[in-house]
DNA sequence: GAGTTTGTTGCAAGCGAGCGCAATAAGGGC
DNA sequence: GCCCTTATTGCGCTCGCTTGCAACAAACTC
């Protein structure tokens, strides 16, 4: 009610007689004590409403079981699962959350010297951007990092990802096999290399097959950059039969655009394949095509890669990958040729 | 690189030759210490890779700076977006987010245990059920609580939410205004009020207007029971000529239903509208018909409150009602009788 | 020039809890 | 009954940092 002072494992002690110790033992779960004190105490804390101060834990135990999430957008759908997969995991294994947003602009060394200030056990980072310079930072200081679909060419720094090369030849396979033969593209974020990975796999793969890419086009991974790139390739020079988009949501923007913008029928006019399959990739107004993230199993393999340098951290630093799933939906033509 | 201890400001100081206070000093803002020494110790604090350790900080300032977040389903775009939006806003005001996704079947209580062991200075919950407890167990302790969309009758609890009751009545006015006589309703989860105001306020008018609801379905907030929600109502006993959900995501698994489930037209054959305006709703494929929530507003809203308790806890709680907007897309039809 | 204000700096007392160590009690073996 | 092992418990130091207080110098006031 009134702004009374917290109980301490003192005040603790004091009401049921004990040390200050024993309070302390009474809510460690190795602590040796016996029932019967470990009643009394636990009837006191409850009387004064004593709960442990994790900081002042901390400070001993060099541990505050506290994970840094560093993302992007939290808005974006893709995100937001991830970010979910990765919070539900980690209270599963009794850690916390710390969310740390990067948004454009904002200093990614700022954000990474206040997280280190709270003595998180370990980073992961999901941020497109710069994951080099937090990946830096934290080595420094020994705080485990797992970068989840980035990469850096560094030492000590474990990271889970998706194919994303491997992701953009299947796609130019499939494409191809189905007849296609002028395609184009719509890329995310420029500096970010997961869309360059994708792009460079579908390329190749394309040129391989003899087909080739008639338009090419810079989006952002969100939705009105899917939809006006598809404009923009759509009213050039040479229209594709079908259109790569680097993420789902850009190609759920591009589908629509085909669709509401241009009155064309997808997939007989058109065929647009996305990346990521999010949930609304399969709502069936769209029924897109797409190369499927496994994103509870990245996840895991993502927390199970930090437990492991957490645990040890002279442990060998890992980078998995791990393959991506063609979806076929009907946002693609099956069959004929472009 | 290995394993070394971090550097502490005793550290810092005897490198520098100064005293363990003038480093603190040196760190802290408003620290009585002259730009020479500050220099100095910087110089020091930078080659051994110092920072304060922001725990030790909070054990004796009683600020943490985190704010515990306490939220359902992040993968749910709506909870996404308002996550964001509070992310940001506290990043801004020099504040951490400590996450925390609350999931079904989790003791909530844990959650509220956990959270204040960290000594947060605040908490703001977005979670669906049980507000009242988190609010409860932290007033006792005298932690400052904002619930976003929720509210319990209950003193010393601050809360923003949108007029949800308002919205309905808003939808209702609109739906019998353009003609609509026989209308459904697909709720949220059951134990959400949210909903539950949402239906009361819609209800009444429509009862008020001389309209009639032929068709009610429990859903539970997501795609899929929009979806399944319509597909209950249009193969029972009397379809209506409009179906209100409680939110937008279950209107665009409706409008969906109706549409590829069906093969109905919308609006001709039905009109669909939402509550919530999300990005999804503005899409080309859907162009819902919805209540908007003011998302940026709101969540500012919250912050100045929870500052504002913060800063001062004696300060008098507030309900803060936000109205929200109707939006007119094309999923609903603009003229003629149901 | 004595007294007072202002600005810097160091000292040392904690903040709240974990843990090594010593002390004590209890239980076993002979 | 004596010695040793095991289980409990308390003592006191420590984690890294903030802050009130005292010490001191420099700058004013009249």
């Amino acid at each position: 009610m009134t702004r009374t002072k917290r109980a301490s494992s003192t005040d603790v002690a004091r009401l049921a007689g004990v040390s200050q110790s024993a309070v302390s033992r009474a809510f460690s779960a190795k602590g040796a004590i016996s029932d019967q004190l470990r009643q009394k105490v636990r009837a006191a804390a409850l009387q004064l409403g004593y709960r442990p101060n994790a900081l002042a834990s901390s400070l001993i135990t060099n541990r505050t079981n506290m994970i840094a999430l560093m993302t992007g957008d939290i808005a974006n759908p893709h995100y937001a699962r991830t970010i979910n997969a990765f919070s539900l995991g980690l209270q599963e294994r009794g850690l916390h959350v710390l969310l740390i947003s990067l948004v454009d602009g904002q200093k990614v060394e700022d954000a990474v010297e206040e997280v280190l200030r709270y003595r998180v056990d370990g980073v992961i980072v999901i941020s497109a951007a710069l994951s080099a310079e937090v990946g830096e930072a934290c080595q420094q200081v020994g705080v485990p990092v797992v970068l989840y679909n980035r990469y850096v060419k560094q030492p000590n720094v474990c990271s889970v990802r998706i194919e994303n090369s491997d992701g953009g030849r299947r796609i130019a396979d499939f494409l191809v096999d189905e007849g296609h033969q002028r395609v184009g593209f719509i890329s995310g974020t420029p500096v970010d290399p997961t869309s360059a990975d994708r792009e460079e796999g579908f390329t190749r793969r394309i040129a391989q097959r003899g087909a080739e890419i008639v338009a090419r086009v810079e989006g952002g991974f969100d939705f009105d950059s899917g939809r006006s790139g598809f404009a923009q390739i759509w009213t050039g020079q040479r229209q594709p039969s079908a259109v790569f988009c680097a993420s789902d949501l850009m190609a759920l923007g591009a589908l629509d655009a085909a669709r509401h913008d241009f009155g064309l029928d997808v997939p007989q006019d058109v065929s647009i394949v996305g990346f990521d399959d999010l949930p609304a990739a399969a709502w069936p107004s769209y029924q897109l095509t797409t190369i499927r993230q496994p994103v509870e199993a990245m996840v895991k393999t993502g927390l199970d890669l930090l437990m492991a340098r957490i645990n040890d951290p002279s442990a060998t630093t890992q980078t998995v990958l791990i393959p991506g799933e063609l979806v076929v939906r009907s946002s693609t033509r099956t069959s004929g040729a472009g």
